[in-house]
DNA sequence: CCGACATATGAACGGTGTTAACTGTTGTGC
DNA sequence: GCACAACAGTTAACACCGTTCATATGTCGG
């Protein structure tokens, strides 16, 4: 036993791709490391040599699902003007939302609080974005909106609470979406035609 | 052993608040009926006199959070307006999350999905409310933006979705408030008024 | 008095995360 | 060419966990 596995998939990949699957089919209390051992066809301890426990496993998902997320947003950052850029971030949204659905609903629609360390809390989650990659990527919503203010494109309220706004407005749309309860509206197209009216629709509500 | 213990609080109770204690406390990954039959002091298997389980357990603590969230909200029915009522609900919405801080923290900063038994998927949840009690709730702000849509005092979109985009916003003040990212804002009758101010600034973008 | 009932109990089963000690393979410097 | 560190995996074990079972003890209506 033991020694190098040539030609898997490393291992670790294969790791981190197991962890999202079970922890989207079993939901976070079912989630177990041994089953995903089982799956990659390694025993549980063997999991330790590449991660520092459960939670590390579960933590390197998230950051990796972020790391895409985030690779489709900058793309939004080469539209011209300060609204086609916020208006492109939403779109990239979407895009990424409809092409990677199992990445959008692991580190959207999952990861309560990632079970922390019982007792040292210094400061909960401030709205449901904590560790460094997700602020990265939020950092990009929020730097458009204070570009679209300055601009005089949107109104002078505070930058964060705007953007929280208007992500929580994609986000319930892209939700209902991937959960099948937007289907009447039509095939891929036409809701990413509805998804850009409303998102063109909110954006009019909050100029000036 | 055995035998009714005279003048306790119904053990019944004291399990449901040491549930939520040990939600917020633990996290749900740690959460443990174990340690909720220590608190309390009975042993573990006693708890099952009482529920089905510690999914159950949970529930019923879910439940009870929620009948308390709803009896704040149903004294926004007594207002004039459609208009004065909508604003009551949001105004009911602060005062409950401030006088029960606990009580807000754990339905609403916690319980994601209540651990499914495994298999049995059918329709995931829509947009993060699902059970009996939530949507009671929810339907509440539905019904007050419904009257609104209809009195023309909002605009015609889809009233669930107005809905999620007002709870969002205020979800986003209080649970900032909560987590104590927002103190500088001052004490509470500061952060109250700058609640109110920031719910009229919503309202306002969303009439016709 | 006595059965019925509700309440609690300790023992036990299977499963979990994690640690420790060990084995075999790979690559590298002398 | 070969010892040696690093690596990637193993089994055994520990301390928990949720849950079930058979059992005991208390209070009540008859």
């Amino acid at each position: 036993m033991g020694g190098r596995d040539a030609g898997d998939g490393s291992t670790k990949a294969l790791l981190v791709a197991a962890a999202r699957d079970l922890f989207l089919e079993a939901g976070p209390a079912h989630f177990s490391l041994r089953e995903i051992a089982r799956r990659v066809g390694i025993s549980a301890p063997a999991v330790y040599r590449h991660f520092d426990g459960k939670e590390a496993l579960l933590a390197a998902a998230c950051t990796q699902g972020f790391a895409v997320f985030g690779s489709y947003l900058v793309r939004a950052l080469s539209a011209p003007t300060p609204h086609a850029r916020l208006r492109a971030t939403g779109s990239e949204y979407l895009r990424f939302a409809l092409e990677n659905p199992l990445d959008y609903r692991f580190i959207f629609m999952g990861v309560p609080e990632d079970a922390r360390p019982p007792k040292p809390r210094s400061g909960p989650t401030p709205a449901g974005l904590s560790g460094l990659p997700q602020d990265t990527t939020f950092r990009l919503l929020v730097d458009r909106v204070r570009e679209c203010i300055d601009a005089e494109v949107l109104a002078k309220n505070d930058p964060e609470e705007t953007a929280v706004l208007i992500w929580a407005h994609v986000h319930g749309l892209v939700a209902l979406r991937l959960s099948g309860h937007l289907s009447p509206v039509g095939d891929g197209h036409a809701f990413a035609a509805f998804y850009e009216r409303s998102v063109d629709r909110l954006l009019e509500g909050l100029r000036p």
